[in-house]
DNA sequence: TGTACATCAGTGAACGCGCGTTCACTGATGTAC
DNA sequence: TGTACATCAGTGAACGCGCGTTCACTGATGTAC
């Protein structure tokens, strides 16, 4: 689609992701709060108020960057998991928890700008909700495909759930219903206690990376390759993925 | 101890908690990076050179808080926990959990200070470390007590163990020894598994928190104290702590 | 108890710096006929 | 193909603001004899 927009279209987008990727690395060095967009229009030779042209406000760039990580870690989780085996359940989780660590670690100022703490002044648009929900979707899907078949162990009874808990766990999966086209397979199949276990799953992924890359595992655990994979396994356990 | 301290010393250190109440305010409206010493003073009607007298730099002051919010969230749930039947394991780390999260919304700035994302170019000194443990290290003493009796379950055997993750646990119990004093129980009957256990739900306990408190489980889990009892409670079920 | 001196709290001006956003403008690129 | 005009990218000065930290200083409080 590049190739049909004119000459003027096609170096306004170059610019746009120039601008984005200073503003990246800026992030890294003086976080969110401090990203100026002084520094990276100084950075790009460019006069300060330029930037206007491209982002009607500093607010509006953030936006930009939020939505890029949340598609990048999604990505980056959705291509590991496409190249295991269908019907390698465990694998493909395996792939997702794996994939979004590394993404992590390869993005740190990026994920810090997503799951680390808000931004002051800064409310979350609209835009940011779908892409923020491609990777817990993912984990659904893999949940949902091994649901189908006869594997899906059922959930132990002590799962401590509530009315309210259940309903919320049905109300997502209702949600997940539209999104998933005939093709895509749907999640009608699906338990809410094995919804509530993805959304579980989810928490203490996220948690592991966040503890890891906040610091907050420094001298509790060192062994960190091994403790992101058993958290994956475990995690699998309770949602009750067959083993291969 | 406080009599014995002249005037002076009194005065002093009541302006060290106002001047740290004031900031507190502030990390609230800004955040961490936007904390202000001008703006402080600012408030409290005295020049900002004063601050000065009282703390080194701003980053001292930050330290300050990091290390008053850690000892916030442990005192809540240290009392909270000592408050339950010393038998009663279960309704102890239920305690824990259901206190960290309400010190949490009760203040929010000082949980996004310590388990949000880090201060750009600010380096955590040696200080933060032991307030930073108390926490999980009050999870552990729980298990540690549960231990003892006949009640723990044994981790079932697939908990996805590596070496390196043993030796990681091991270590942490041995660490943990010297803490506990006599009268205050030992580790040594703690199983590593056991350990990692813990690690687990501490790291599932700040990762819910922190998806609730930045935003997260908006449109996702709406039942949000249902859902972290059952949290605690399934992390208890993964520990091993007997039912009551 | 009285005095001399040291310590401390707090001031206010200054240094040198960076910020987001607006605005009138120049010159180049695209579009319609 | 050539011309007239509209659109767009980018400039640079300016507005009004806030920041952390230093420094020489004043006046009050505490201490030793």
């Amino acid at each position: 689609m590049t190739t049909t927009q004119g000459l003027r279209a096609r170096i306004r987008d170059e610019l746009i992701r120039e601008i984005k990727q200073v503003a990246r690395q800026h992030l890294a060095r003086h976080g969110a709060a401090g990203l100026s967009v002084r520094a990276v229009t100084r950075e790009l030779g460019m006069a300060s108020s330029a930037v206007y042209r491209y982002f009607p406000s500093r607010d509006a760039l953030l936006t930009a960057l939020i939505v890029d990580a949340y598609e990048g870690v999604a990505t980056a989780a959705t291509a590991a998991e496409s190249k295991v085996a269908r019907d390698d359940f465990r694998g493909r989780w395996v792939a997702v928890f794996r994939a979004v660590r590394g993404w992590a670690k390869a993005h740190p100022e990026e994920y810090a700008l997503i799951y680390g703490s808000p931004v002051p002044g800064y409310e979350a648009p609209e835009v940011t909700t779908d892409p923020a929900s491609r990777v817990p979707l993912l984990l659904a899907r893999v949940a949902a495909d091994a649901a189908l078949g006869p594997g899906l162990a059922v959930a132990e009874p002590d799962d401590w759930l509530s009315e309210a808990l259940v309903r919320d766990a049905q109300a997502r999966l209702d949600d997940a219903q539209p999104i998933s086209s005939a093709s895509d397979g749907t999640f009608t199949h699906v338990d809410p206690s094995v919804a509530l276990r993805v959304i579980d799953a989810w928490t203490t992924l996220f948690g592991a990376i966040s503890f890891e890359l906040f610091g907050h595992y420094h001298r509790v655990v060192e062994a960190l390759d091994d403790y992101i994979d058993r958290l994956a396994r475990r995690t699998a356990d309770a949602v009750g993925l067959p083993s291969t």
